[in-house]
DNA sequence: CAACAATATTGAAACGTTTCAATACTATCG
DNA sequence: CGATAGTATTGAAACGTTTCAATATTGTTG
């Protein structure tokens, strides 16, 4: 393992510590002749700064924390990568947790981030108590929430409006003259799929229709097709004629399902909504109509607020919300 | 910030800072009735230990380091998921890095891992030359090439066989009758596109056709799209008959491309071959025949030989090279 | 109860930086 | 040439752990 310290090519240079933190840093003004030897001791000894040794003696890591519910859903993916790329700009290190909507998870990644002192959280929760990440920012840690209302808590947060998002696809699917919607989606713990559920269940009712909840374990496209085998398979009279899906995985699971096990046709038969407008939405078996979230938007923007929240010390939270947006494909009948 | 250290718990609970790490770590036996003093006054003073000091002192950082080409790539994603597995069963931390084929980008990782004093490296080159990485391992840090060969350098490898998948492709494609093959796909200097192209090829020759190529800058559906608008502008005579994309993502782009820009049909005009087999492939449009790759299992495998090359200490690599699998869907014509 | 073994606890050194006051140089000017 | 003002360099004190030899506290035994 690299063993050599700074005293050692100190040593080799014939100059002090303190120079050669000066001349690795650029913390000070090193005379030209005295940098190059320095330089050179260190391409000679193949000299490596330790991370650690600089980090606890300056107090802090330069890093942010990002933890997210699924590192493999595409709208984590795409939340994660805005965040990098604004890391970067940044000149931070983005360290990633997958909780696996996991409390436990969840928790060890706050701990490894809490010893690692970052210097600042980005958490999409998982459960609904967040009293833990309350206390962490009051300690003073900044705290941003991502895709997760503040709610109360002493919590900054960026978020995408996901009852907006949920009275859009109802209305979108009543306009198209569908009568008998149903919601898949779960787990219902999740507040980004009970607020697309109600935004959804609000416009289905004053239209009065019913709209029944199929509740799925998770959000993957497994699920879908598990949800999809299920409703399919009902007698025609109480088969749905269009389904809300609380993300685009589960659509296109359910499509999935839909075309190997029926013959049913989208959107005539049966309507398929999503919800993330994740790439491949675009591509599925029949084009997926979906609401679109501005994934990567969200990830550069919690991070670049938390850097100003930083800044400013002025301890006040910011609530950044956006508005998501109807992206209207085949799988739903043209209004 | 959490500014509460060792020595201020060990002075509420009226003991030595000794004693306090041991409660801490369980390093030694300590009396029922001093641990317990000892975690109360961690509880009431909110300590955290500092990572930062913690490796300073022990050396070694507990984490691995990954770099992959890019995050968002289904392929990638799941290499990570399984790395990240194991590495959780391990209780190692896991870095990535997105080199986004950059070699700077993945330089800079490198470096930032080399600092943190990872305890071994997990890479998908970039480029060509290997040797920094070769000379990384010679001084001590295990290094694992994933999804590209050692080919002479001394480094491990896990790879899966570009060579036969490229093989498998094309002799599906011919065994389905088709005469004008082409493979879409780049950038060239990547040896995972260079190695499916150099199977396919192969194949194409022996039974006699031609194997033009379109070269992508990179391996997205973009690309992919790009590539397909192109191709289906060709004069029918010319048109190719049959497509082979270096990647999935390439296929769904192309796919896109002859839907929207063409009246062509999928297989009977133009046969769509992918590479990976990402989830996705199975909703396409017209679902995708695909190259499966052990994705998961790589990156799990990665991190697995690389722990017991530590542990053996034997200094010497191992490469480990999985086989991919063909599966059929309906964009290509059954044979 | 003395002597010893076993078990708990302590104290201080070391890890490799950064930081900053103090010192050593150089050049400039009157 | 002496004083002065910069500019370069140094030295040593932190930072918060772990580790381990040394010491203190028990318990056990003859």
């Amino acid at each position: 393992m690299a063993k050599v310290s700074m005293r050692e090519v100190a040593d080799r240079a014939g100059v002090s510590v303190g120079t050669v933190s000066h001349v690795v840093n650029g913390s000070s003004k090193v005379a030209e002749a005295t940098a190059r030897k320095v330089n050179e001791a260190i391409e000679e000894l193949g000299f490596v700064r330790n991370a650690a040794a600089r980090q606890l003696r300056s107090g802090h890591s330069n890093s942010l924390g990002l933890v997210v519910l699924d590192t493999s859903n595409p709208f984590f993916a795409s939340v994660a990568h805005g965040a990098r790329q604004a890391c970067d700009e940044a000149g931070l290190a983005l360290l990633i947790g997958d909780s696996g909507t996991d409390e436990q998870r969840e928790g060890k990644y706050l701990d490894l981030f809490a010893e690692q002192r970052v210097n600042g959280l980005l958490v999409t929760p998982t459960g609904s108590d967040l009293s833990r990440l309350e206390s962490i920012a009051s300690r003073g840690t900044p705290v941003m929430l991502v895709d997760r209302d503040s709610n109360g808590y002493a919590l900054s947060s960026v978020t995408v409006d996901n009852i907006a998002g949920g009275r859009m696809a109802l209305d979108h699917i009543i306009a198209g003259g569908c009568i008998r919607p149903v919601f898949i989606g779960g787990p219902q713990s999740l507040p980004q799929v009970a607020d697309r559920l109600a935004g959804a269940a609000e416009r289905a009712h004053q239209s009065g229709l019913d709209l029944p909840v199929y509740s799925t374990p998770e959000l993957t496209i497994l699920a879908g097709r598990d949800a999809g085998e299920k409703v399919v398979g009902l007698p025609a009279d109480r088969r749905p004629d269009a389904v809300f899906c609380a993300n685009d995985l589960l659509a296109v699971g359910f499509m999935q399902a839909v075309i190997m096990f029926s013959d049913l046709r989208i959107p005539d038969d049966i309507a398929i909504l999503g919800y993330d407008d994740i790439d491949y939405a675009f591509s599925t078996i029949v084009p997926l109509t979906s609401v679109r979230q501005p994934a990567a938007m969200v990830g550069r923007t919690a991070v670049e607020t938390l850097l100003q929240e930083n800044a400013s010390a002025s301890g006040d939270h910011h609530d950044r919300r956006f508005t998501p947006e109807l992206v209207v494909r085949g799988s739903t009948r043209p209004v």
